[in-house]
DNA sequence: CGTCTTCTTGAGCCACTTCAAGGTAAGTGG
DNA sequence: CCACTTACCTTGAAGTGGCTCAAGAAGACG
């Protein structure tokens, strides 16, 4: 239902069968809703840090980050998101971080008070909600633990996660910026190059090129992984 | 009434105004509820990390750790819980972490399942368990955020956030090891040690004894806490 | 083909870690 | 009450992983 209102274009990712968090449509099996579908370009804000959380997101085609800045200027990638996966859903009145369109994508937008007045009728839809918040939950607690490990755990980590969410038989067409990347990570744009490169070296992975990224070894990767 | 169920012995630590999460009572408020207390000594746990998630928890009195550790023995420590705080709570079927009383202390246990019952029955239950999954999601992305910062920026906020939660007056009384400090910053304890004694040095602090804190300079600590 | 952005690589540096020693405080048994 | 033990904390000195600064290579795009 929500496919069918997607307007095509020349873009062409693939839809994840693993979905993060449950798709809106899982959302809303039970409820009629109405999902306008956005297209955003490059870069573009879909909202802001403090902005009013009016709305709830689900990726349709393309990538989202999620992210926070410190008052210096340091970026927090917090999340990269997919087709199929929700963001932006919040419990308190206004958005956590920012969230940005990586490419061109088209993301589908609901009101948050659609599914709120959904949960108050429908327990399914509350539980929902419950759900989506306590996957977002795992999410960022794997990604504190991320972060006490050295460059090359988290990167074999980052490879490990976005092969499982974007793969294509062992081979990854990441959308996103080494910059995205090593502040995601919370690296520096040099590492995250370097240790890609130490990763090609020992035959973990080929780079044929830099966002196009083959696994030959995911159980050394794995083992870097700790 | 939790609190009349509550025997007393010498422990003494003060119960905070300021709750992390709602406690259960709030959570409870148009439940009948059956929340045994039961005592924890020091370092004992209260539940491992994979182990089915049938409890809820909050502290009575006391202060207790969640942590997870890492194939190779590095240890996270996730979150502190003092009196009032709610822990434990999952969504899926077990606990993505460990719990241990960091000193003696009393925890009050409801069975997940009745939670789930009385969700089902009623609405602002099933609010509840939402918004404290909503207020650990939050706490996640704060920590994620404070370990990309250094060392003393992270010291500086766990020192802010410890005396909000633990504050007599500008005094901390610290419950906890620097090894937990240590653990839960993503820093050495030596590190820790020497951006304490660096605080002292200049005036932010004093350290009258290794748990005893006082903040003598607040704004300095947030300046210093970009 | 030139320009701009993004990515890679190198060299030196620094914040934090590691390793090591000593100090302090609380508990325990004599 | 005091020696002894043990756990915890602090401090120093040296090492190192990742950062900073800098230059060049590789694509993307008009």
């Amino acid at each position: 239902m929500l496919e069918s209102a997607i307007p095509r274009d020349g873009l062409n990712l693939k839809v994840s069968a693993r979905h993060t968090v449950p798709a809106l449509h899982t959302l809303f099996n039970s409820v009629e809703l109405a999902a306008a579908v956005m297209p955003f370009g490059r870069n573009a804000e879909i909202y802001g840090e403090d902005e009013p959380a009016d709305n709830v997101y689900e990726v349709v085609r393309g990538a989202v980050r999620t992210y926070c800045v410190l008052c210096d200027g340091r970026r927090q990638v917090q999340a990269f998101y997919f087709p199929g996966d929700v963001f932006g859903l919040e419990f308190g009145p206004r958005h956590s971080c920012s969230a940005e369109a990586i490419d061109r994508s088209q993301v589908a937008i609901v009101k948050r008070s659609l599914l709120l007045g959904a949960a108050e009728r429908d327990l399914t839809v509350a539980q929902q909600l419950w759900r989506a918040t306590a996957i977002e939950l795992a999410r960022a607690q794997g990604h504190s633990l991320l972060l006490i490990k050295s460059a090359h755990e988290r990167v074999a980590a980052f490879l490990l996660d976005m092969a499982e969410r974007l793969d294509a038989d062992g081979v990854i067409d990441l959308p996103m910026s080494r910059q995205d990347i090593a502040d995601n990570l919370g690296l520096t744009i040099e590492t995250v190059s370097r240790t890609l490169s130490s990763l090609e070296d020992v035959a973990a992975i080929s780079l044929p090129a830099a966002r196009h990224i083959v696994l030959r070894n995911r159980s050394a990767l794995r083992r870097i992984n700790a």
